[in-house]
DNA sequence: ACGATGCAATGCGCAATGTGCATAGTTTTG
DNA sequence: CAAAACTATGCACATTGCGCATTGCATCGT
C-alpha cells in the first residue's frame, strides 16, 4: 500500500478520466490503471465504477475520498514536522518549478556565488504550473519557483504564502530560420495568411495564458492556426527549430538556439512580455535551512546587482 | 512511501532492536534495515539513533511516532469502512488470534463442517494478546479469537464489542518425560526444592496471568524458579519437551506431544483451568460477510453438539 | 449508419526495485 | 579475552512495476 496510490486516487477522483489523470501523474495510462487496481486490491473493494462514462466513484470510493485526502495531507505534514525537528544539515530542501525553470534557470541560480555559499542539500521536482502549486500547498515541496506577471493568473494570492523575486525573463515570439538565418514566419503578413502556431496545451496553465494576454493587446488579431500543442516549452522549441511554426517561449529557454541562428525572434520587443521569476514558500517559521535560505534571499534582494546579474546572463546569451 | 514502512517503524520503536523487529515483521534484518532507511530518506531526517545500544528514537523519530500510529490506524480503518460499504463477496474477513489458537484451533474450526459450508474468504493474523486486541480495536481485523476466563484479565469489556463462545480449552501444567514416560518434574516436592519454570514473558499478556491465578489458588506456594521466558506457548512447549522445566500450556497445544509420551501433565486436574475460546467483533452492523458469519455462529451456539464437538476433539487427542 | 477517435484493460519484454545470504565492523556479554 | 549479538553493505537473484502495443468497447462527428 503506497502513498502514491492514494495520490493517484485523488487525481482520478478529480479528473474522472484515467488518461488525463495518468498524464497529470506523469505516468502512462496503463501504469496508472494498474496502480488504481493495486489500491482497490488492498482496500478489497472497487473504488471506481468503470462502466460509466466518464468513470465515477463507487459508494466505497466516495466514502474513501475524504479519508484519503486526510491521510495524504497528514503524511506530508508529518514529514515536514520531522524535518523541522531534525533541522540543520540532515534536512533537504525541496524545490518545485516549471520544467523550463528547472532546466535552464535553477541550476544556474542555485550555483551562483551568492546562493552556493550556503551549505544546502536540495532536490528539484519539475512539474507543470498547477502541479507545482499543488506540491507547495500540500507540503510536498518547501519552495516553488515560477513565472509571475501582474496581469497573468494570480499565483498563490490570498493564501498563507510569501514570495521573493529572484530573477527576470521575457516571453518572446520565435520562429525557425532559413539557411540565411532569416525567420521562416513573420507576423506582419496579410490577415488572411495563416501562421502555423505551436501552442501551449491546457496542462501548461501559465505561459499559454500570458501568450494569450500579449496577443490580445496586439494592434490587430493574429491569424494563428494551431498545428501542435504541448505543455512543455522545450517541446515547442524543438518544433519551432524544425520549422513547423511560431511559438511563445521564455527567452532563457531559447537563448542558445538564437545565438546559433536556429531560432529568431519575431514581432520585436512590443511583441514580448517581461516576467518575474519568483520563489514562493509557506509563510511563517519553516525549517532551519528553509528559514536560513529565505533570510539570505531577502538580503540578496537588497543588492542592486543581484537581479541584473541574471539579466546580464540572459543578455549575453 | 509505503504503509509497511510505517509499520516497520512502529516495530522498531517498540523493540529498539533491528534484528528482533525484523523477525517480528517476517523479513530478514538487512531488508528491515533498508526499509527503515527508505522511510528516513522519504522523511528527510533520521528517525533512529543507531549509535546507542539499544538503538533509540531521535527527536524527529519521537515526534513521528504518534503521527505514524495514527496514519496506520486510519489507513486500516478506512479500508475496513470501504469494505463495509462495498459489502458482499468482494470482501475478505480478517481474523486475529493468539499464535496457539491460530496454529492449532483456527484451521480446524474454520474447516469444521458447520463453518466451512459458508463461502468465506479469510485471512488470519497471529499476534500476542495485546496486539490482537489492538488489531480488532483499530479496525485492522474483523474478528479476534482469544482465550477468556471469568477470573482472568477482562477482555474488551466496556467497549463496543460483542463475543460468542466457539470452543473450550484447558490450561494444564506439563513436564517433559524420562525414557519410561514418567514426568521429569512434579509439584509434590519439598518446599525447598526448586522447580525449573518455563514462564510466559510480559508480551504474552494473558495465559501467563491465568497461570499465576491458578498458582495463587494452590494449597501451598510452589517454589518455581524461572529458567526461560517466551511469549509463545510453542516455545515453552519445546523447552518442556527438552526437559528444561515445567510449563503452563493450553491442552490443544500439547495434545499431540502427550499422546506420544513426550510430555505429561502434572498436578492433576485441580492444577488446571478450563478456558473458553471466544470470538470477538465490533458490535453493530458489519459487512455483509461479517454479519452473515456472526448470525451463523449464533445459530451454531444453540446446537448442543457444537461446543462438545471441539471438546471431544481434544479429549481424543 | 459508419468511420474516426478516445478510453480503459491486458499481454509482453524490459527496467527498476527489493530481497536474502554472506560478510565486515563494532559493541556487548559471559 | 573470546564468543555472541547487532547493524550496515555488497552481490546475485527474485519480484514488481513500467511503457509500448494491442484489444475491445464507447463516444463523437459527418
Amino acid at each position: 500500500m503506497e502513498l502514491q496510490w492514494l495520490e493517484d486516487f485523488l487525481e482520478i477522483a478529480a479528473t474522472r478520466n484515467f488518461s488525463t489523470a495518468a498524464t497529470a501523474r506523469n505516468i502512462s495510462q496503463p501504469a496508472f490503471s494498474r496502480r488504481i487496481k493495486s489500491l482497490e486490491n488492498w482496500i478489497g473493494a472497487d473504488l471506481i465504477d468503470r462502466s460509466t462514462y466518464p468513470v465515477q466513484l463507487t459508494r466505497a470510493g466516495t466514502m474513501f475520498l475524504p479519508g484519503c485526502q486526510r491521510l495524504v495531507r497528514e503524511a506530508y505534514r508529518l514529514r515536514t514536522d520531522c524535518r523541522n525537528v531534525a533541522g540543520e544539515s540532515s534536512a533537504m530542501l525541496t524545490f518545485t518549478s516549471l520544467h523550463t525553470l528547472a532546466m535552464y534557470f535553477f541550476p544556474r541560480w542555485i550555483g551562483s556565488p551568492l546562493i552556493s555559499r550556503m551549505p544546502l542539500r536540495t532536490s528539484m521536482h519539475a512539474a507543470d504550473f498547477l502541479e507545482s502549486i499543488d506540491h507547495l500547498c500540500s507540503g510536498q515541496c518547501d519552495f516553488a519557483i515560477t513565472y509571475v506577471h501582474p496581469d497573468g493568473p494570480p499565483v498563490l494570492e490570498g493564501g498563507p504564502f510569501e514570495s521573493l523575486q529572484i530573477g527576470k525573463d521575457r516571453l518572446i515570439l520565435v520562429s525557425g530560420t532559413d539557411d540565411n538565418g532569416r525567420p521562416l514566419f513573420d507576423i506582419d503578413v496579410a490577415e488572411t495568411t495563416e501562421i502555423p502556431y505551436l501552442a501551449y496545451s491546457w496542462s501548461d496553465g501559465y505561459i499559454g495564458k500570458l501568450a494569450t494576454l500579449i496577443q490580445s493587446r496586439w494592434r490587430r488579431p493574429l491569424n494563428l492556426s494551431t498545428v501542435y500543442q504541448s505543455g512543455l516549452a522545450d517541446g515547442l522549441k524543438h518544433m519551432a527549430i524544425a520549422g513547423r511554426g511560431v511559438a511563445w517561449l521564455p527567452q532563457i529557454c531559447v537563448a542558445e538556439a538564437m545565438r546559433q541562428g536556429r531560432l529568431a525572434q519575431i514581432g520585436g520587443q512590443q511583441m514580448s512580455l517581461e516576467m518575474e521569476i519568483r520563489i514562493f514558500r509557506r509563510a511563517g517559521p519553516g525549517s532551519h535551512d528553509s528559514d536560513g535560505l529565505w533570510q539570505h534571499l531577502k538580503q540578496c534582494a537588497a543588492l542592486p546587482q543581484y537581479k541584473s546579474g541574471f539579466d546580464a546572463d540572459i543578455d549575453a546569451a
